[in-house]
RNA sequence: UAUAUUGGCCUC
């Protein structure tokens, strides 16, 4: 089963899935049984190559279903844009007793992320937070992406702080987000101050935080500051752009 | 076997 599974699985993520079904079929008929490994590779297979509908109908045949099932429909619904579906197969886990676990959430945060469904994505980290789960640092950065973008700095810091409370650490991609959240809201000193913090922390910065923190000061004519960013970023060697 | 358009400038 597991031999099988794995060319079944390599069929699938180069997108052959006439090839994997062949290799289920082949595999039927020598007694094997797939199992739900088997399946679920199936079901991903299917999703990736954009047809979520059969993976639906595939899903709808299979006997049983486990997290990892469930996860995998979610994320393909996610993709194509049908959060409501998404949410759907949430309630139905809720009903089996399933509990979400963080590629669940991951996957779910990052469909709503793109709708710009912030507020559902909002609710859902704290969902999350509230089972006891850590999170990744890019479910985060992209929710405070979104709303860093809108402008609202005070809600992106409050969720900033309930990520490191939580045990979640901050990237640079998180820094980078809020340093420059901060500068489009003229907050240059907290921007400066979040740039220290990000030192302190041991994240390292790139070239990335460094020209989008400089050029803004620079804007800003604060100069002064913009050089002694610089300073550290050379004593750290940064080449100079 | 499932989660990563998550960042500045530039270009478009």
């Amino acid at each position: 089963v597991a031999s099988y599974t794995t060319v079944i699985l390599g069929y699938c993520r180069e997108g052959m899935l006439d090839e994997a079904l062949g290799i289920l079929a082949e595999m039927v008929e020598s007694g094997e049984e797939p199992n739900l490994v088997t399946f679920n590779v199936l079901l991903d297979g299917f999703c990736k190559a954009g047809d979520v509908k059969r993976a639906e109908g595939l899903f709808g045949k299979m006997e049983d279903h486990d997290l990892v099932s469930y996860t995998t429909m979610i994320d393909g619904y996610c993709k194509v844009g049908q959060t409501e579906e998404a949410i759907r197969l949430m309630n139905e886990m809720h009903v089996k007793g399933m509990v979400p676990n963080v590629y669940t959430y991951s996957a779910m945060i990052s469909g709503f992320c793109q709708k710009n469904s912030l507020g559902e994505a909002v609710r859902l980290l704290e969902e999350m937070r509230g089972r006891g789960i850590v999170g990744k640092a890019f479910m985060y950065n992209s929710v405070l992406d979104g709303i860093s973008k809108v402008g609202d700095l005070d809600q992106a810091m409050q969720i900033f702080e309930k990520m490191r409370e939580s045990g979640c650490k901050p990237d640079t991609f998180t820094y980078t987000i809020l340093i420059y959240g901060h500068c489009m809201k003229a907050r240059m000193n907290e921007a400066i101050a979040l740039f220290h913090e990000m030192l302190q922390i041991g994240c390292k910065p790139d070239n990335v935080v460094a020209s989008a923190l400089v050029s803004c000061l620079s804007k800003a004519s604060m100069h002064k500051e913009a050089k002694s960013i610089i300073h550290i970023l050379l004593a750290k060697g940064f080449s100079p752009d």
